[in-house]
DNA sequence: CTAGGGCTTCCAGCTTCTGGAAGGTCAATA
DNA sequence: TATTGACCTTCCAGAAGCTGGAAGCCCTAG
C-alpha cells in the first residue's frame, strides 16, 4: 500500500508518517520504485500510534507502547504503569490550565472593556494587587 | 542593573532574558563594558512577560500586551478582547485534556495490571472497542 | 597575580511536525 | 506515443520557547 493510502487508512499526514519513518517508529519495505509500501502491521502501528498521540502520548512513550505491544511476553502491568504516569501528567496540565483559567477569567471580570485606557488586566500583569 | 540581578528580581532565568533581547521583548542599554544595564522600566518589562507567559500567553501575545501597555491611549477593551481570546484557548485545551482524561482513565480501569499479557489498554490503542 | 564568579557571543538541540523545492514515477487521455 | 496531472521521492528550513555548552572577556577579593 502507497503512501497516500497508508494516510487516509490510518488518520495520519503522509508527512507525518514520512517522520514516524525517520524517527524509526515504522519501517515499511521498498517498492522496486522506492515507494513505500506498508503491510498490514504498518498500518496498525500507524494507527495505534495515531490513536496514542491523541491520548497526548508523547512520541517517545508511543515507542514504548508499541514495543509493549509487540512483546508478547509483556506484563499488562508496565502497559498500566506507563498509562497511570501519563494520566498523571494530563491532570496536572489541566490543573495548572484551570489556575491559569480562574486568575485570567478575575481579571477579564475586572476589565470593564471599553474606550478608557485604565485596564485591570494590564495591572494585575504590571504586579498590582499581587 | 546587570543581568544576574534581572534575573532574580523577574524570576526569569538569564539566558531567558538574553533570548527575550534577542526576540526585541527588551532593550536594556549596554554599560562600557558590554554588560546589560537594565532600567526599572526594563524590569518592569520583564516581570509583565514573566506574568503573561505563566498566564499561558503566547510571546506574541506578550508582545502585543507590551505594546498596549506603553499605549497610554489604549482602550482597555483591546485588552480585554487579547484576554478573552486566550481564554478561550485555554478552556479549550481544558477540555481537550479532560476528554484525554476520560478515555485514557477508562482504559486504565479495565487493565487489571498483573504480570498477565492481556491488556486492554494495549487493545484500546489497536482499534478495539471503537 | 591568581582564582572565582559573572558576563559576553554563538551554535546546537529539544519536540513534533509542516511547508516547500526539485525531481522521479505512474496511469490515463489525446 | 506524448503529455498531463497526480502521486511519490529526498532534503532543507522553520515553527515556539527556551536551554545547554563552549570559548573567552571582565571584575573583585585575597
Amino acid at each position: 500500500m502507497n503512501i497516500g493510502e497508508a494516510a487516509s487508512q490510518s488518520g495520519l499526514p503522509a508527512k507525518t508518517i514520512r517522520y514516524y519513518e525517520d524517527i524509526g517508529l515504522v519501517a515499511p519495505r521498498r517498492a522496486a520504485n522506492g515507494y513505500r509500501d506498508f503491510s498490514d502491521m504498518d498500518l496498525h502501528n500507524l494507527a495505534f500510534v495515531q490513536r496514542a498521540r491523541s491520548l497526548g502520548f508523547s512520541i517517545e512513550e508511543c515507542r514504548a507502547l508499541l514495543s509493549l505491544y509487540d512483546d508478547r511476553d509483556r506484563a499488562s502491568a508496565d502497559v498500566k504503569e506507563l498509562a497511570k504516569a501519563h494520566l498523571a501528567s494530563i491532570e496536572e496540565k489541566i490543573l495548572g490550565l484551570q489556575t491559569m483559567q480562574k486568575t485570567l477569567s478575575e481579571l477579564v471580570c475586572k476589565c470593564h472593556g471599553d474606550d478608557r485606557p485604565d485596564c485591570p488586566i494590564l495591572d494585575g500583569l504590571s504586579g498590582e494587587g499581587v
